[in-house]
DNA sequence: TGCACTTCGTCCTAGCTCGGACTATTCTCC
DNA sequence: GGAGAATAGTCCGAGCTAGGACGAAGTGCA
């Protein structure tokens, strides 16, 4: 978001920060996942889905960043790779239960670990670990302004 | 992204919050500007080229959060609109100007300070100066990590 | 002057995004 | 038990996304 002239606002000068940083995160992530042959979203599916013994996909669309109607079509393409499973939940037949096949469970064995080593070096150059702290702290504050603003 | 197990780290329980920052305020400020009929990517444009002669697609993009090869579609719909027009420059001809058009500009000064107001107060409730100072700087930190690594 | 390198904007593919509409199923509560 | 409301997953349209390929145009160095 261009946003000129408020270099000078206390507030509205975190604008900016706050994009930069996540999209250079967000950049050097999904480059990092897509080496790995999975996009952003298939990788959050993958890793959601890893340990668990399967979820919906209500469940899946909310503890992901990946919405409902987005979801349908993210997983078709992760079935088309053999990497999950949906299966009917007898309970309540509205649902259905999204599982990791072997090849998807030996997938997330062998992605996820790489990944956060990826990751990881990242926040330790830049930040202390008080610094980290302070720094979760603030973020949560934000969220919880914009999230309750609604 | 989905990152479980990681409660512990001092430094990777900082990326659950940073995702959910970024997204908590971009779901507000798209659906604000959404509003007003345009999409962020096309206010990002429209609030860049705001108070300029003009600029190149290159300029343009590196400006604003749209890469040049989405770049084209977005002119090409705002064009459509009435709202910028692309101008040849005599010097190179291999750039394009782009320009606000009359109509461009009003919508600008209409919406850019309207849209301002409306963010404002999400971070105003959420942090006092000195800590959005605070905060500006880790992000700026994290930012750079990112962004050197490549 | 000529050839290699870079930069410009555009186009393409596969995939993701939101919001809203839709059907089927389940829940709630009178 | 039955009407109305809520929830599940799917589907749709318009638009955005990264990355790479492309031709045209400019630059640099020999």
């Amino acid at each position: 978001m261009q946003l000129p002239h408020l270099k000078d606002d206390p507030y509205l000068k975190v604008l900016r920060p706050l994009v930069e940083a996540y999209l250079a995160f967000w950049r050097a992530d999904s480059r990092h996942i897509r080496e790995m042959r999975l996009t952003a979203s298939q990788f959050d599916v993958i890793a959601t889905l890893g340990d668990t013994d399967g979820l919906t996909c209500s469940e899946l669309s909310a503890q992901t960043l990946v919405t409902k109607g987005t979801l349908t079509g993210v997983l078709d393409r992760l079935a088309r790779k053999g990497l999950i499973r949906r299966e009917s939940v007898p309970s309540d037949r509205r649902s259905t239960l999204i599982r990791l096949t072997d090849k998807g469970d030996m997938l997330f064995r062998k992605t996820f670990a790489a990944h956060v080593a990826f990751i990881r070096p990242f926040f330790e150059r830049a930040l202390r670990p008080e610094e980290a702290d302070v720094l979760r702290d603030l973020l949560n504050r934000l969220r919880d302004s914009f999230t309750k603003g609604e």
